[in-house]
DNA sequence: TATCAAGTGGGAAAAAGTGGGAAATCTGTT
DNA sequence: AACAGATTTCCCACTTTTTCCCACTTGATA
């Protein structure tokens, strides 16, 4: 399981290096995609192969023809990427994917259970004090659709 | 499966380079469209013998109006063209194409798990920064469905 | 304090993308 | 049918980007 924070630096060449704890889980490829919040999702192959599969409709394999599901598939297949974490354990963040969250210098690597996510590092301080204040509340709530 | 998002330029002979990425998986020949919202759809040929056949299959929810159809198998198979990818992955794009979506100096290529979009880089921009504001809600719904 | 592991930075080689000229093909005209 | 002009195809060369590798720094540990 994925789990810890890290602050780690991106570089010029928008390379960011993998906490060693996630390296041995995350095998030698990855996907990277934008994420819902301002941040990106990684993924192991494995765990994308649930997610994508979910993700495009079975009922008539013409995803392409809800509008929904189109705009959709755009922003989460076409704003992913396959990457491979190279023989010192960094990965390439791809360009269009460090504009959209504004990453620079510092960066948060969070493991989320069974996925790895990826903040601007004061971003990510900012919504963890909010998320505490609102944590108690959360709990409740989630526990209560739960048990419908 | 084909993903990410790659800006290249369309030349005076209306090249334009397929990414390495892609290469592979679309193989020497494809079949490109005219898509659905300002963009055109390139299939491979494996795919694009399932699509035509599941457009023309009345079994699917399509034959719901017939007319309909026929005008929009028109659009899909009347404009769609056989194209070759020469030597060092470049593709032709028809003027007809070109001209539909107002191609021009930059494209964005976007894989859409098993087709290739081609947008105005400009426009898929602009169409991203909507979709990134509705990613969340549009993620909850399409959940909401799936869980039916 | 020496050693090791983790993370960071940068240069050189290789790959990808772009542009343009020459040969081949096509089109229309005389 | 022959030719001129235009268009398309093929190939080569240049530029930029990416990849690969090596070395340095930092911080923890024995």
């Amino acid at each position: 399981m994925l789990i810890g924070e890290y602050i780690h630096t991106i570089d010029e060449k928008n390379r960011v290096s993998m906490p060693v704890k996630f390296r041995k889980e995350m095998g030698k490829k990855i996907i990277i995609t934008p994420g819902l919040d301002s941040c990106l999702f990684i993924f192991t192959i494995k765990e994308w192969a649930k997610v994508s599969q979910r993700l495009s409709d079975s009922s008539t394999d013409l995803s392409f023809l809800k509008a929904d599901q189109r705009s959709f598939n755009r922003y989460m297949f076409g704003r992913a990427a396959e990457v491979e974490i190279d023989s010192i354990g960094r990965i390439l963040i791809p360009d269009f994917l460090k504009d959209r969250i504004g990453l620079k210098d510092k960066v948060a690597i969070i493991g989320v259970e069974d996925r790895v996510e990826v903040w601007n590092d004061k971003v990510w301080l900012q919504n963890q004090e909010v998320v505490e204040k609102q944590a108690g509340g959360l709990a409740e709530k989630l526990g209560n659709e739960k048990a419908k």
